[in-house]
DNA sequence: CCTGGAGTTGTCCTA
DNA sequence: TTAGGACAACTCCAG
């Protein structure tokens, strides 16, 4: 009779250290199994040169490269999750799956598959919150309904996070009970169909910057400082702690730590209105019938509206798969506003492009920025691309940086004049808004 | 139930 | 030149 094993099951927490499941599954008593799924469900959508592909991969080299002196290293396994597990609990003695909560509907019903499929084999399931400080119903008002405005759901946030302090799982310590054996190297970009390309976003491994975050109010707003954390791959893939990240906050950066309460915000949020990855958080606005015009669409994916800070921001995210987030907030708005083209067109697009793309918050921020969503800006709060040029931009280094041909006869004139458009867009706002 | 203050990140116009 | 109100009221939230 072989001895049981725990499954470790990795998916948005891709590291080693301070990761709730897995401390839990090395405590357990139990030798631990690691195992990740690329999931067919979701590589099937994907072209094959997606950046995150190789990102994950990399991540997982890591992992397995550091577990290997001390056990088998990671079990990368590739196909549905439900059978790539059936097929696991078949081939070992299994005595429970352990794993971390994901919020995201296609997540919550995979997982309740799992746990069913696992039940009718006698093997329990047990996950935990590991990528959010507060989760649930943990941040509710006195009623225990959910917040729908962010300051006071910070309010409270911050005071939790205060009165019950930052929770360690140093799963790092506890390497010895790792399952050890030989297991197969891991499978070649090649072998699931995708194509390597060069990462910039960190290959040497999640680093907090102690500089950047003491600065970062004063100079997050400047795309061409590149003084943002790009941590949001990170944050994304699990590969960092968020909990390290929020100590990080603590300490140097209340600016920052209020952007991870927004991430955090934008998750309960589909988590309690899950109708919003479909549909605007404020249903009347479901009624404006957006222009939609696809020569449009596509000038503003490719860059070329003629307006500088949208241009290079949308050429950014084609060329990195990121963007700057005052930048985001400028090509989004333009979509919308200037364009009155649908939020969910230009969610999708940025789904498709950033490395960073995580459902809640990419969901949250276009539906704030379309004003559909809650706790929005309001419809007649329509950014002006030129004045936030003049603001964040003056002297166009980010500008020249990612559109060489500007200033030349090659560079377009503008597709649409602005006051023009942001009158449109009052009137049509306004005229689909009246009850 | 009532009440009053507040609400991520703007822009434009007028005095 | 600059400061302040308009933009639209409305809903949310805490006391």
């Amino acid at each position: 009779m072989p001895e049981p094993k725990v499954i470790f099951w990795f998916r948005r927490d891709l590291r080693l250290n301070d990761n709730h499941g897995l401390y839990k599954a090395l405590l357990s008593g139990y030798k631990v199994l690691p195992v990740f799924i690329f999931d067919t469900n979701i590589l099937k959508k994907l072209p094959a040169d997606d950046k995150r592909i190789p990102f994950i991969h990399h991540h997982l080299v890591a992992v397995h490269e550091k577990l290997k002196p001390q056990s088998c290293g990671i079990k990368v396994l590739h196909g549905d999750p439900v059978s790539v597990i059936q097929s696991l609990t078949d081939n070992y003695q299994i005595h429970s799956v352990y794993a971390n909560h994901d919020y995201e509907p296609y997540a919550l019903a995979r997982d309740k598959q799992v746990e069913e499929m696992l039940k009718s084999r006698g093997i329990s399931f047990h996950t935990f919150k590991d990528q959010v400080l507060f989760e649930k119903n943990e941040v509710v008002k006195s009623d225990s309904t959910p917040y729908v405005v962010f300051t006071p759901f910070s309010r409270l946030w911050l005071q939790k996070m205060e009165v019950e302090g930052i929770p360690d799982f140093p799963s790092e310590l506890h390497t010895g009970q790792y399952l050890s054996g030989k297991f197969d190297d891991l499978p070649k970009l090649s072998d699931l169909g995708f194509t390597d390309s060069p990462l910039k976003i960190s290959e040497s491994g999640p680093l907090i910057d102690a500089g950047i975050l003491q600065d970062y109010a004063e100079n997050r707003n400047f795309p061409a400082f590149e003084k943002t954390t790009k941590l949001g791959t990170h944050l994304r893939f699990g590969t960092i702690s968020v909990r390290d990240c929020i100590k990080a906050g603590k300490k140097y950066s209340a600016a920052w730590l209020n952007e991870l309460i927004w991430r955090e915000f934008f998750m309960q949020i589909l988590w309690h209105f899950p109708y919003v990855e479909k549909s605007a958080f404020r249903p009347e606005y479901n009624r404006i019938v957006w222009n939609n015009n696809p020569d449009d669409f596509e000038k503003w994916c490719r860059g070329k509206t003629g307006y500088p800070m949208v241009d290079a921001g949308m050429r950014e995210l084609e060329a990195t798969g990121f963007m700057h987030n005052r930048v985001r907030m400028v090509v989004a708005g333009f979509l919308t506003k200037h364009l009155l083209i649908d939020w969910k067109w230009g969610e999708a697009w940025f789904a498709e492009k950033l490395l960073d793309y995580e459902l809640s918050s990419n969901n949250g921020n276009w539906q704030w920025a379309a004003g559909t969503g809650c706790d929005a800006a309001p419809y007649f709060r329509i950014f002006n691309p030129t004045e936030q040029l003049k603001k964040f931009d003056a002297n166009l280094i980010y500008v020249k940086r990612w559109i060489p041909e500007y200033g030349t006869a090659q560079y377009p004139e503008p597709i649409i004049e602005h006051s023009y458009a942001r009158k449109r867009c009052l009137s049509v706002y306004s005229h689909y808004l009246k009850p």
